[in-house]
DNA sequence: ACTAGTGTTATATGTATATAGTACACTAGT
DNA sequence: ACTAGTGTACTATATACATATAACACTAGT
């Protein structure tokens, strides 16, 4: 995985995960990789690996069992939340950013649909 | 101003810099604020507007002559470039992120529409 | 009991960022 | 010449992030 080098790599994970959890390649319950394997998987120190895992816990998507593993939160209501969560961040990112530069909305509206070749 | 605290300071004075001057805020050619005073108005330290400040003179988008001030670039072509690459990043950053979280091209669309309320 | 595989914690090191403080180099106005 | 206001550079300190390395705590299978 290519990381951003002005966000935390931690966080970068933790962004992918949700993404893998919300896309439904982790289903809820679902186990999910040990810590070791994932840092291989990422190629990144467990250390890093261990605080993006319980951030994601402290957050509520995924929990642990010592000894066991992980697992996705088996909430349905957390999952919708998340892309709910997620989706509204990018749009508002996206609209902010856009009006930032100066854009109106028909503006923004005519862009985007050219980028999507709709 | 209101900083992130996930992405570096400096990065974040740049695209507010990069912005004022796209939108017309600070126009082709006008002498910005000195690092001293543009460090009090942002409430950060003289070091860290320096570097946004240089950084932002080694994009090409600003110059800077000793003794004197800095400028913003007084070549119609940056500021052009800039805003498309401010809004070309913006385009590219939610359209991609919106199709890792599993929404295709037309959906997408359907939400951006709803979102700008046309 | 033992072992292998889990999550978890801790110490030490290096790098990037942000800060405080000080000093230097240059320019314009007096 | 002097002074005030520019950009610029340096040292030192603190914090966050990522790494390497090691150890501890718990669980399941043998």
């Amino acid at each position: 995985m290519n990381f951003n080098t002005t966000v935390p790599i931690y966080l970068q994970i933790m962004d992918r995960i949700k993404k893998d959890i919300v896309t439904g390649v982790l289903a809820r319950g679902e186990r999910i990789d040990s810590v070791r394997a994932l840092a291989a998987k990422f190629e990144v120190n467990i250390n890093t690996m261990q605080r993006a895992c319980s951030e994601l816990e402290r957050q509520g998507i995924i929990f642990t069992q010592r000894g066991i593993g992980s697992f996705v939160s088996k909430d349905e209501n957390v999952v919708a939340a998340l892309k709910e969560e997620m989706s509204a961040k990018l749009i508002e990112g996206f609209v902010g950013g856009m009006e930032g530069l100066g854009y109106d909305k028909s503006e923004i509206f005519k862009i985007i649909r050219k980028a999507l070749a709709i």
